[in-house]
DNA sequence: AACTGCTGTGAATTGTTCTTCACAGAATAC
DNA sequence: GTATTCTGTGAAGAACAATTCACAGCAGTT
């Protein structure tokens, strides 16, 4: 039908062409050589998230339906199936898909432009050494003459919610900001590679 | 002296220190309780590229000197040494570090920059899935009328050698382009968790 | 030789992000 | 209570990024 496919042999297989990949939907058989179908849904789900997976079998048993869809699979088809069927699966299961795709769009690019300046850089970098932060502090640890250049800054980062403030005034990073952190510099030593 | 520091009791714990920090020195012992030093020199180069070390050690041999430069220490230091030796050194390690620092944080710019654009991460993505395109099947696959505008991203990202043209015009993924495109991945799965 | 489609360039325009500046209320120091 | 520092707002403009448009050379077709 005008898709792209790509296929693995195995459990162990799906899971590496998955991490290295950029997988909308997998078909996965319950019965497969080595890994079965339900670990590797696990793993599956573990490494890629956004991957939705649709579970196939010949052998349907409520439990194993029941089953999959708790581990987070998204349809369940019992063989033998009409193709119709399948594809139907595969249409509605997509539309979910662009749907997600649409919202953590979103959060991609704010996160990206929030991390291409070099100054946020620079106070996301601060408040991970030191924890906690008052503006003015940051204004002189970063060197910045003019402070209102780096209250526009913060202002940018609590948007995006990589950092917050608590009630004294003070910033730090959230969460999300030393997730995104740490990601930075994995993509540092690539590049420094 | 002002410097901001931190230190670890084994060799494990200086790499997994490491690992999840931004540091620019370490000082390395060369005898530690567990893993030796020269171990943790090759670990740690390899974990943290930037990171630059400094070995020091009570039992100063030429062999042992000339086996942690190879593996990438930036200096050597025999016990007892004064303090004023070892400021020198990481006074001149740091320098060495600013100057290092001043080239990638033009390149993370560059990189950040061109993947905080949609329309540039839907041609990385489109090429990952292909392999080599030309522009005009990139066009038509992105869904935009004005062909001129893909031109202008396409030059944005060969400039920051995330892509490349062979002499039949075909844009393909440079190893770069592919290593930046599995970091993205890895942010949007935790933007997506 | 004329036509079509592909691969671009360069200039003008639009749109976004960043910086600067003037100002102001709240907290703290004296 | 007055001065000073801190924390911020909002508007104007500068700097930068992205889009659009007019055009042009080249390759292959008819």
């Amino acid at each position: 039908m005008g898709y792209q496919t790509n296929e693995a042999a195995s459990g162990k297989e799906a899971i590496e062409k998955t991490a290295s990949g950029d997988f909308d939907i997998a078909l996965l058989d319950l019965m497969m050589p080595g890994m079965s179908g339900a670990e590797t849904l696990g793993e599956l789900r573990k490494i890629s998230p956004k991957t939705k997976v649709i579970m196939i079998t010949a052998f349907a048993t409520v439990d194993n339906a029941v089953d999959a869809i708790k581990k987070g699979a998204s349809d369940y088809i019992a063989k033998p199936f009409k193709i119709e069927e399948l594809l139907t699966a595969i249409r509605r299961v997509l539309e979910e898909c662009r749907f997600e795709e649409g919202i953590t769009k979103l959060n991609l690019d704010y996160t990206l432009s929030s991390l291409a300046n070099p100054i946020r850089r620079n106070i996301l970098k601060l408040l991970q050494s030191r924890k906690s932060m008052r503006l003015m502090e940051m204004v002189r640890e970063l060197d910045i003459d003019d402070h209102t250049k780096v209250v526009f800054h913060l202002k940018m980062l609590k948007e995006s919610s990589l950092i917050n403030q608590d009630k004294g005034k003070s910033y730090s990073l959230t969460g999300e900001g030393e997730r995104i952190l740490s990601c930075l510099n994995i993509l540092k030593n690539y590049l420094s590679a």
